[in-house]
Parts: C-alpha cells; sequence; structure tokens
DNA sequence: CGGACGATAATTGTATGCAATATATGAAGG
DNA sequence: CCTTCATATATTGCATACAATTATCGTCCG
C-alpha cells in the first residue's frame, strides 16, 4: 500500500518512530499523499485505523498532527477528509516558504561555522553528483536537498522556525516540481546551493537571504509553469 | 485559579468550547499563562486532569494543542514542561510575526471592501475611545486590537497565514506590552489602525504592508525596552 | 410531490485499565 | 565516598468500551 518513497520533509523529528502514533503518521500521510487518497475524500477514524493498522488512540494523535499541516482538513461535524488545495493556497504556500526560508538563511549565516560549512558543502556535492549524470537522479536529488535545507534549518537554531516550516514543504509539491525540471534547472538549484555557502561563509546575511529567496522563487515559477501553464501568477 | 482575562487570540476558532478538550485547552492554557505555573516547571498529564476536570483523553489533545504553540514543551523521554522563552525566542516571535502580519495585511487590502472598511472602522472607534479616557482602559485595547487584527486575518483569506498566525501572538506578551505603553503609544496604535484603514481604502497593498510592519516592530521595541532596557536589539 | 419530523445508523468524543517506558531509590562492591 | 546495577515507582502510550453527537433515511403530513 504506502511506497518507499522519502517521507520526512524538512526536520529532525524522524526519529525511530517506533511508537503507533508515530507508524500511523507516516502510513495515513503517505496514504494521502502517495496512496489512493483522494482530494476531498472523507476520512473516518476506524478506516485510518485499518490504514494504520493501530487503535483509534494514536490515530487522532496522528491525525492532529496531519491537521496542523493541513493535509487533512475537519470539517464543521468534525468530519475529516483529504485537504484540496486550491491554487491560490498552494501559491500561499510558496509565498510564506519564500519569506522563512529567507528568513531561516539570514539567521545561519550569523550562526554558520566551519564545521557548518563543511557538511553544506559534502551535501551538495551529493546533490551535484546526482543531477549532473545523463539522466538525472531525481530521489537523490530530493534526498540531498532535503538534508541542505535541513542543515540551514539546524543553523537558524530556532525552535520556532523548526515548527513552522516543515508544514510549508509539502514533498508532493516538490516532487512534481523537481520531475519538471530540466537538467539545467537542477544543475542551477545545484549552483543555488554552492551560492548560498558561499554566502554563509562570507557571514553575509543579506546575500544569504537573497540567494534563498530567488531560490524558491524560481522553484514557485517551475511549478506554476508545470501545473498551470504561462498564467502569471 | 484562572482569572477572567480575554484568552482568545486572533483566530476565529473560538468557538463554543463545549467539548471536554477545548476546556481543557483553556483551563490549562491559563494555567500557564496566568496561573501559578512557571517556566520551566514540570507537567505530568494527571496534574493536568486535575486543573482541567477531565479525563487524560481530552488532556492529551490539549496538550498537543499547547505543544505546537511551544507553551508547554516535550523532554527527549516524552515528560512535559512549561515553555521557557529565551530572549532570542522572543525577539524571534516578533520578527517572524511583522512578517506574516505584513503579509496579511498585503493579503488583505487587495481583498477588502466597503463592509469590511465599515467593520474595522468601528472597531477602532471603540479602540480609540478605550486609550482616549483620562486612564486607558487597557483590556478595551486589547480586545479591541485582537478584533482588528482578526479582521485582516478574515479579509487575508489565507488558512494557513489563519493557522500559522495565531500562534506566535501570544497575549501575555501583548499584554505586558500594553501595559508599559504610556497613553501617546495607545493612542499612536490608534492612529496606525487608521493609517492602514485608510491603505485598505485606496486599495495599496504596499501601503498596507508597511504600515502593518512598523506597527509590529514598534510594539517590539517598547516590549524591548519594558522588560530589557536599552540594549539594542 | 416536497418538506418537516423522528427513528436508526454512523461517527466522533471521553473515560479507564493495562502495557511499555523512563526515572528514582537504594544496596552492594570497589 | 562514589559508581553500578537491580528493583520499585512514576509517567506516558495504547486499546477498548461506552457516551454524545451528527448524518441518513424513511414516514407522515401539507
Amino acid at each position: 500500500m504506502a511506497e518507499g518513497l522519502p517521507i520526512a520533509i524538512y526536520s529532525a523529528n524522524s526519529r525511530f518512530m517506533s511508537r503507533a502514533s508515530d507508524t500511523a503518521y507516516e502510513k495515513i500521510r503517505s496514504f494521502i499523499l502517495y496512496g489512493e487518497a483522494r482530494p476531498g475524500m472523507q476520512l473516518t477514524e476506524e478506516r485510518l485505523c485499518e490504514i494504520a493498522g493501530v487503535s483509534r488512540t494514536p490515530v487522532r494523535d496522528a491525525v492532529q498532527r496531519l491537521e496542523n499541516e493541513m493535509l487533512v482538513v475537519r470539517s464543521a461535524s468534525k468530519r475529516l477528509s483529504v485537504a484540496d488545495w486550491s491554487d491560490d493556497e498552494i501559491d500561499e504556500m510558496f509565498a510564506l516558504r519564500a519569506m522563512l526560508e529567507c528568513h531561516a538563511a539570514e539567521r545561519a549565516a550569523r550562526r554558520m561555522d566551519e564545521n557548518g560549512l563543511d557538511r553544506l558543502r559534502k551535501v551538495n556535492g551529493d546533490l551535484t553528483r546526482a543531477v549532473q549524470l545523463a539522466t538525472p537522479d531525481i530521489t537523490g536529488f530530493l534526498e540531498a536537498n532535503r538534508q541542505f535545507h535541513d542543515l540551514i534549518l539546524e543553523y537558524a537554531q530556532s525552535p520556532r522556525l523548526s515548527k513552522l516550516l516543515p508544514a510549508l514543504v509539502e514533498q508532493p509539491v516538490v516532487r512534481r516540481t523537481a520531475n519538471q525540471y530540466s537538467g539545467d534547472d537542477l544543475i542551477q538549484s545545484a549552483k543555488d546551493h554552492d551560492e548560498l555557502i558561499a554566502a554563509f561563509a562570507a557571514g553575509d546575511k543579506d546575500w544569504a537571504g537573497a540567494v534563498m529567496t530567488s531560490h524558491i522563487r524560481r522553484a514557485f515559477h517551475s511549478f506554476h509553469l508545470a501545473t498551470r501553464g504561462s498564467e502569471t501568477p
């Protein structure tokens, strides 16, 4: 049922997901993002229990988390359904994400150290190799990309940001964007990361913020072009 | 135990709070914000049950919500305690809030209508009357202020923002700031709101965003001055 | 034929008991 | 006196039964 795609998004709370509520969270999330769930589809707690293989208590726990990420929505009468994002809501996600990632990059620029730079370089090395293949390794790109942004969030040292940002980075959107990328687009991403590293090395927060903003907004326009053609946002 | 201070913050999810989990949320929240809770103090679910007067199930529900607002934190071993915000975290709250409220104002400016303007004018009329008294009515100011910002959030028409912003507007911080305001500061707030209304009426999103940003940042500096003296942030 | 009403079924909300896990206590050994 | 390990205690996690709420559907009446 649930595929083995990279599930975790920005955020260090992967843990060992031993807890039933954690497995419920992962399984339901996969069901929604990569499974047979469809936007607007109704979900009952009992059905989710079957999917997750646990009882209602951990399922309710997981659902509340998913509600916060707005992957599921609750009607006035407390019934659950799979979220159905409007174009405006997706645009809004990119806009908010651009603001917050810019802010994260600015903070990280002030707090970066040699060890952090080394780790960023190593991760972006992996990313660069993945995109320079004759047929780019999208999964490898996504994983390295996630690690890169996670690392920046780590150096931003802001618990608030670490809580807010992950909910704005929905992997399916990232994935659809990445699949639409041309080889050149992917290589440009790697170059953006190189420039970010340079900005961090220089301790220039405005530079870092600006690069990050354009990095996200380019992704936004790729997504826009791929999913909605050439209407101007 | 829990005082009768205004509890709800920006957000339309006040409902009728009939559910046990809702009353648990309110009671625990009041205990933390206005009660005898102290930063860092450990909280057990059982203790919270006594405070809320309900069983552990709704308490756990409420705790998860409070965890999202970062009013309570969970240790590595899953134990709960009252959050203890550092100066940096509070500064960060103001910074993020300024960005998001600016964004909300920009969106609202594009979507404002005559009815919304009327409602804003009415609420700011209440606010103005409250602050022009010989001894300003702080509670009245806070309530009208909350309504004013709620209304903007309503007109921003962004479910994401409506979910993210409330967690950044903790009433105790607002309250401490307001108590430090001089009469002139309070009147300046009312004037900011007037200017916001003018920007909305003109449909000028950049104007609205700029006024909102300076509005929040002024509050930030008042708070800073009141709580940490004159060190520059 | 359509709409209000009431009985029934489906769904979510709450309490509670037990299981799993983490912490505290204290005795034994170095 | 300090450390180590085993046992006891405290705390959280999970499953389940039952209560409360909401939707569904058929019936009656206009």
